[in-house]
DNA sequence: TACTTGACACGAACGGCGTTCGTTAATAGA
DNA sequence: TCTATTAACGAACGCCGTTCGTGTCAAGTA
């Protein structure tokens, strides 16, 4: 189906409107898409390209190369995180609410996680959130040099966290079967496998594989954010 | 330079021990001299076969994939972790110790844990080291449940920093600077940036760029881990 | 109106990757 | 000594990120 020509009679302005015209907004958008539909590993610049109905090389007039799209793709997701203004007498929940809120936004775009753990974020979206932390932290009374390593540690918390998820949901799109029994199974392999260790030199992991295998990824996440919240509360000085 | 056949009266036994014999064994081993020499990022099936001298093909019969390779490699770092039999009177230090191990271990062979990040390990020595941890919390107190999530968070926590640690030596390796300006560099653009910010936004990062930017990694390391620690031993019930 | 200029678009290619196929060569067993 | 098995491997396939040189079209200039 080739093009035909348009016949000179037309007005030849506007010759080709059909093809929205490449900007970098529209290739983070189509770049966003395509992994949050097919995962991290499809993302390719060919297949950008693909989608936008073009060739890779003209990619390259708006973005420096993959790893600038990237970034630009995280800094985007990071933009739907919000957070709270300060109120001192609950720091310690508005932390907690603050960073579950973003571990919601890493689950809406499970494969986004991954590019936060591969490079170390200094774009304009997460220096807010790290002011909106510190902001929340100091003013409840942390000591600000133990707040200021906090956003770094629950940062990678978080980031660790959405990247096991993405683990997960691309083994799932491996094994091409439904999420839930997917999950379900492996856990269940995992412990049978624990359950059916020699007892004498593995007796913990026999004996309590249950509750090594039986905890969700929330409870898994949320324990060790409330076991940091719960260190930080100790450093707070009206609090000893 | 073409081989030379044999001479017909020389015994045709043992007619190549001139190259070692490929195995598993020597394809691992070559694996991981590459990875700690030259990145992980270096480390390619082709890459692998050259250094022994064949074609990527050969590597095969011994290996199913580069995943497994990889799985392999990881597995045998895991092995230079030693665990200390449990004293129930300080699990806590000893708990800390095996952590603090871990990361020296995952420090010399950096790019190493980007494997344990990307793939959920379950090999022989993961499980024998969740083994030991478990035996050293529980005999010290912590109840199962905590005890085992505790694990997978640790694990993850160690993995992370390990990373990001790779991430930093990646950086180096591609800058061709010396380790110790290069990162110095960096945290100094960094801290300039963040005094440089509009102190009407962001106030708290404008103020508090020293506290965020000076903490070495082994420091942000220990206060994450310290946290949980502290977190967990609240949990020991003789405790409260 | 005719010509120049500059930015964007893009086809083609380069060198690399993981993996597979089909063949060869060497070993071990009968 | 003949045969069955298996490790080794050259060549190729289809991907990838990126670059180069060319084409094309709109805006600016004379």
């Amino acid at each position: 189906m080739d093009p035909v020509p348009a016949p000179p009679w037309r007005k030849t302005r506007r010759a080709r409107p059909v093809k929205p015209q490449l900007t970098q907004e529209l290739i983070v958008q189509t770049g966003l898409r395509i992994v949050d539909h097919e995962g991290l590993d499809a993302l390719s610049m060919r297949r950008v390209a693909q989608e936008l109905d073009t060739g890779p090389a003209s990619l390259y007039a708006h973005v420096a190369n993959k790893d600038e799209l990237l970034e630009l793709i995280y800094e985007r997701v990071l933009e739907e995180i919000e957070l709270p203004a300060p109120e001192p007498g609950r720091w310690a929940e508005q932390l907690r609410e603050a960073v579950f809120a973003q571990h919601a936004v890493f689950s809406r775009h499970a494969d986004v996680a991954r590019v936060s753990l591969a490079n170390i974020p200094t774009g304009p979206n997460a220096l807010r959130l790290a002011e909106g932390m510190m902001a929340i932290m100091v003013e409840g009374g942390v000591p600000p040099r133990a707040a200021a390593i906090a956003i770094d540690r629950i940062g990678q918390l978080v980031a660790a966290d959405a990247h096991e998820g993405s683990l997960y949901r691309g083994m799932q799109r491996a094994s091409g079967m439904e999420s839930e029994e997917f999950v379900a199974e492996h856990f269940r392999q995992i412990e049978e496998y624990m359950r059916s260790l020699p007892a004498d030199r593995f007796p913990y992991l026999a004996r309590y594989a249950d509750e090594m295998v039986k905890p969700s990824g929330d409870e898994r996440f949320a324990f060790g954010l409330d076991l940091m919240i719960a260190g930080l509360a100790a450093q707070v000085p009206s609090a000893e």
